[in-house]
DNA sequence: GGTGTTATGACACCGGTTACCAAATGCAGC
DNA sequence: GCTGCATTTGGTAACCGGTGTCATAACACC
């Protein structure tokens, strides 16, 4: 009763190889081949290699859709954005997509927008329809507590990605945005700037705090201050670079250097060079931040500051996949160092 | 024994609200509610109130998992492209993102690498598994015949976006390439422009191709030809610019224009200019195509075509979602025009 | 009242999971 | 050596939350 149940279903001709065939063919229960999906360690050894054996034999996949309502969770791992830098959103793609590859896990996209008041709902309501199995949030939504609160409320694994410590170490990954301003400010100091602009992001960006302090302790260490006067906030937008540094290039005493934010506005900086006839990097240095493709592209190409995006989207996919399947679990916040980029926007007075 | 029935389900706190507790305080069975959700005709317009109301009230969404797994087929669409230039990437991404909003439809990414033999099987293994509602596919992937094939034998719903007409209508949207590099061939002509260099992308790329023949056109339009020696390919990228750019330069016979096939060769073209001593665009007009952000951030400002990616994107995730909904179904071809915009990086002779 | 729609509901099913139970195995105590 | 009990292991049924099929009730029309 048992000698021709080997065969596939007759059915639709591509008919979807379910649980029950491998059950079936190993000649054992649902449940059991479901423990050997799980990673039960409820399985005689024999019968777990037999299973593992059937399974790779017809290719079976588990359907993810079915799972997911079993589970009560699905197998998407949303990643919510509100970076306007293009150049970032797409690195830190690339970094979740190098970790979840092949897995089943997918990656789908909320992006979202800050300024609008019900943007939480949005993530909320996400959450509750999709139930995804962990969520990831950048800068700087990742900063948002009451966001942060919502996601615990809901009971939704989550991973948030900033410039400086935030709640449970497990859920956090940090990049010491402040320790890489403060090497732009020795790079500058040492070539001999005195005076010295900074245009900084917006403060409802963590990390324009945490650049702003840490170029400012760079300098500090070199005897050296940050005029307030020179100090000037953008968006961390291209257009907000021309504009800021139009402003500080037009001051009686203009700096010699400006370290921007980030590269989109550095390169406003160039922009704003330009036109008022200064040259890069002889009659101004100018030093950004993320080392985005244009920051090479450019000329003169552009000393920057490396954040290393991609790696870590890739640890943060890491930490909610291996959260998921519960085998090792990382308790310590991972954090990531910033490199300078030394280039040719940069030049001794 | 119908009158307690409306009280919510005493479980956990916040207990998902399902379709059978909808039935229950409509007085309808399941399948009713599930007619009004799918927008079935056979029900009778009050009853259709009663339950909409109702889920208005309780703000009841149905679970996507489950109604996956009913539908044997997912709410999820996948991007696959294999476009290096990561701006096209983000704009196709936020495009389809407008029109897919707060649908139940999920963006999921699947970036793919031609280059790998095995892509198709990557691709196709996440229709088997994934069952998506539709796919997505931008060049070069898109040109990819068998690619199609497979997704029609999968019974894979999808729209291949191409700068060329490409099998089923309903299933392509077509940029005109060819027409926008008629264009810029024009600009260049109307400059007094004669010897002009044309970096093309990979002949891998349809869309370099179209390019190529549409600009040859333009300039056949004012009598111009396109000589051989001063056509090469590039690999869209960057490098490929600065290096394919270069060669033309060193020509004893230079060109005084040079069309280059996206912006990121275009920018490369700069750097070789400036390398090779020359100035834009006194010296040497050049032209690039899609209007990538760093067209406008570059200096000077990058004359460029603009092909309306985000629009395109749009239109591709509306095309698929209206078929799902079986309402209005779009059998024309759609296409875009592309534009030229005028920047400084080209001047008369 | 017979007939043909149209609207509604009962029930199985999608492909997995968990809860619970029965059978098999291992071991101590008589 | 046999019984009793704890521990594995595998089977069955119910469930996750929807949808499809098909029978039947409700209603209009002749």
């Amino acid at each position: 009763m048992s000698d021709d149940e080997h065969e596939p279903k007759p059915g639709r001709d591509r008919a979807q190889v379910t649980i029950i065939d491998i059950a079936r063919m190993a000649e054992v229960s649902k449940k059991t081949v479901s423990r050997v999906i799980n990673e039960s360690p409820l399985v005689r050894e024999e019968t777990r290699k037999k299973v593992k054996q059937i399974i790779a034999e017809t290719g079976f996949t588990p359907n993810p859709q079915a799972r997911a309502l079993a589970f009560r969770r699905s197998f998407l791992i949303g990643l919510v954005y509100d970076n306007p830098s293009p150049q970032y959103v797409v690195n830190m793609q690339r970094g979740i997509l190098d970790t979840l590859g092949d897995t089943s896990f997918q990656l789908v996209l909320r992006p979202c927008d800050r300024g609008e008041d019900n943007y939480r709902d949005r993530v909320r309501s996400f959450i509750l329809q999709h139930k995804p199995h962990g969520i990831i949030l950048t800068p700087s939504v990742s900063e948002d507590e009451t966001l942060a609160e919502m996601l615990r409320e809901e009971e939704c694994d989550y991973v948030r990605i900033a410039s400086l410590e935030l709640d449970i170490p497990s859920r956090s990954i940090r990049t010491h945005d402040a320790q890489g301003a403060e090497m732009a400010a020795a790079h500058l100091a040492q070539l001999g700037h005195k005076r010295i602009g900074h245009i900084h992001g917006p403060k409802t960006f963590r990390s324009a705090h945490e650049r702003l302090s840490g170029f400012k302790r760079g300098l500090e260490g070199y005897g050296l201050e940050l005029a307030p006067e020179l100090t000037v906030e953008g968006a961390y937008t291209f257009d907000s670079g021309v504009t800021s540094a139009t402003r500080l290039l037009n001051r009686p005493d203009r700096p010699t250097a400006i370290f921007a934010g980030n590269d989109e506005m550095a390169v406003g900086v160039y922009v704003a060079a330009r036109k008022a006839g200064l040259r890069i990097p002889e009659d101004l240095s100018i030093v950004g931040f993320d080392d985005t493709p244009i920051s090479a592209r450019i000329w003169p190409p552009l000393t920057t500051v490396r954040s290393p995006i991609r790696e870590v989207g890739r640890a943060a996919a890491d930490l909610l996949v291996k959260r998921g399947s519960g085998s090792e679990t990382i308790t310590e916040m991972q954090s990531f160092q910033l490199e300078l980029v030394v280039r040719e926007s940069t030049k001794s007075l």
